[in-house]
RNA sequence: UCCUCAGUAGCUCAAUGGCAGAGCAUUCGGCUGUUAACCGAAGGGUUGUAGGUUCGAGUCCUACCUGAGGAGCCA
């Protein structure tokens, strides 16, 4: 069924935005280009597999630089201040601290004049509004420079932002001129210079130049891998640990840290309990997906799936609980939805009702949506994202049966909008997902699937016990199911049937049916997908720039 | 596991079976408001690997390796 996502995308408007972005971008989706070369690196089989070269090519580089080339006592996170500013008015004990042999270093600027008695104040990009029309100190990095004869442009940057700077050759010494002038994309740096409001400026300020202390030089023999231009995805992920750099990147990952802050303050205002589940467990808590198997003193032990079969116990201790965790999947699935280890929060309720745990559903949702929008608007400005498609996402979300659903996909196919019949009884594929959340605006909830093609623990409906009581919860646009989650059966006979007929060993769950001989009650939860989430809400093609270092079935490197 | 597509300079990509190229990056030179700056020059190649067809293979054939997307399964 080819196309259909990418023409849900297309309908959705999201895929024209990568363009737009001054920053590293893989090509839009649907060009069938996607390769990239091959990374020079030797023993490259192995080192995906996280078994470099023991790391001499470090060591080389470290015993490449002189002997003057070291951080500061405290480090550079600790440099501070008061370490720079004694730096930036007697260019002394930071000499060496650039790269040896350039003949650029702070130590050079003897000449330089006379500092005013008062050091500036460390600022950070984001907020350097707040000091125009006064000198600041920046920290970062330069992220581009462009020159002009006697006229430099060094873009900086810092975590927060970036930020251009303009240096004259008339208004600096000629050694601070010559130094930034051959400086190197990615050198760390601190600033010293004034504010200035300027129109021109995409952050609405520039920095006049004053003074470049430069903390590390890169090098030109190996200069920073990462060009503003566009990379191939490989590239990119071999070097994921520089690529978070890209503003894109950072954007994303701070929109993912909200999103996480956001799940955790809703669920901790409702009074839910945390209660972290193992990563470590003896035996599958559902049998069908696939182990990580782990060696665990001579035993065989597995890396956890879902924390589900736990958080039921503690939601049996402490009524309302959720945890939040990675989960590990080792599927051979190579899709832009799917990674091997992904985290997920998981909510469970005692005495919930399939009906309290779509209202939750949508709640928590929407709580989530509207703290990005309002919390961090100028990264999904940075991203492309279309905001008005967010902005709909308010609860109530729509609920429909499996049944409608079904009828819904069989009507579908017979306008020849779906390649592949649905035959009911089976669990939607991904095209049919796709199909069915691209008819609504917000979310959609679908309720009471087959029991047969779901997990052994889902309560049946009492109405229909070939029903179960459990809701998949589907983004729109294409992003597929972000949430799932079910009444959990609460009966010790009907759960000891269950796990019988799916063949599953009854010593391992021993514990698990305690759950339902000590005061059982009706209970439920669901499990949420943070990457997917944050793909969603940010609009992305693909799972793996949603995590720091995405773990894929082909990919275990940085 | 299956299907489809793709591996050429550090990166992104060109190259009717006939001299292996461009842009970016790097180096050198120029430019006083650049916005992925621009202009000029230089260096940079075992065309994924191994076979085969051919006078001649980056191009055609076979196998393998690697990556990407999709199916299945899932969040």
């Amino acid at each position: 069924m080819p196309g259909s996502w990418t023409r849900a995308l297309r309908r959705g408007g999201t895929g024209g935005h990568r363009r737009a972005q001054a920053d590293v971008a893989v090509r839009p989706y649907p060009r069938q280009s996607w390769r990239a070369g091959r990374t020079p690196v030797a023993g490259r089989r192995n080192h995906r597999l996280g078994r470099r070269d023991g790391g001499a090519a470090h060591r080389a580089a470290v015993d490449r630089r002189g002997a003057g080339d070291r951080i500061p006592a405290g480090g550079i996170d600790g440099i501070g201040l008061r370490t720079l500013r004694g730096e930036l008015q007697n260019a002394g004990p930071m000499s060496g601290i650039d790269a040896p042999g350039t003949g650029r270093t702070a130590q050079d600027d003897e000449s330089r004049p006379a500092q005013p008695p008062t050091s500036p104040p460390v600022t950070t990009i984001a907020e350097i509004g707040r000091h125009e029309g006064r000198r600041v100190l920046l920290r970062g990095w330069l992220y581009n420079l462009r020159e002009s004869g006697k006229l430099l442009f060094p873009i900086f940057r810092d975590g927060t932002g970036t930020v251009q700077g303009v240096a004259h050759k008339a208004a600096v010494t000629a050694e601070v001129f010559e130094r930034l002038r051959g400086l190197t994309r990615e050198s760390s740096v601190v600033v010293t210079g004034a504010v200035r409001a300027d129109k021109r400026a995409p952050g609405g300020y520039e920095i006049d130049v004053e003074d470049v202390v430069v903390l590390q030089r890169v090098a030109e023999d190996r200069p920073y891998p990462i060009t503003l231009k566009q990379h191939g995805v490989e590239f990119l992920m071999e070097h994921r640990h520089l690529w978070i750099r890209s503003p894109r990147q950072s954007a994303i990952l701070r929109i993912r840290a909200e999103i996480v802050k956001a799940a955790r303050d809703y669920l901790d205002a409702q009074g839910f309990v945390l209660t972290d589940s193992p990563i470590l467990t003896p035996a599958a808590c559902e049998g069908a997906s696939t182990l990580f198997p782990v060696d665990y003193f001579e035993d065989q032990a597995y890396l956890t799936q879902s924390g589900q079969l736990y958080i039921e116990s503690t939601a049996m201790a402490l009524g309302k609980v959720y945890s939040f965790g990675p989960t590990f999947r080792a599927e051979k699935s190579k899709t832009r939805r799917h990674l091997t280890e992904f985290w997920m929060v998981e909510p469970e309720i005692a005495f919930a009702t399939l009906d309290d745990l779509m209202k939750l559903a949508e709640e928590f949702l929407s709580f989530i949506v509207q703290r990005v929008l309002a919390g961090r608007p100028r990264d999904l400005e940075l991203l492309g994202r279309d905001t008005a498609k967010l902005e709909a996402i308010r609860a109530p979300f729509p609920r429909i049966r499996y049944d409608e659903a079904a009828a819904m996909l069989a009507e579908a196919h017979a306008h020849g909008l779906l390649e592949e019949k649905f035959e009911y009884g089976n669990d939607f594929g991904s095209p049919d997902e796709t199909y069915l959340s691209s008819q609504f605006d917000r979310p959609l909830m679908v309720h009471r699937y087959p029991a047969s093609v779901k997990a052994f623990y889902m309560q049946p409906d009492p109405d229909n016990p070939k029903l179960a009581l459990c809701v998949d919860v589907l983004a729109p646009e294409g992003y597929g199911e972000v949430i799932g989650g079910s009444q959990r059966i609460d009966s010790l006979e009907l759960l000891e049937r269950r796990i019988e007929e799916h063949g599953l060993p009854r010593d391992a769950f021993a514990w698990y049916l305690d759950l339902r001989r000590y005061g059982s009650v009706p209970h439920g939860g669901f499990g949420m997908g943070i990457e997917r989430v944050v793909a969603w809400i940010c609009g992305l093609e693909h799972v793996r720039e949603t995590i720091p270092f995405a773990r894929t079935l082909n990919r275990i490197y940085p």
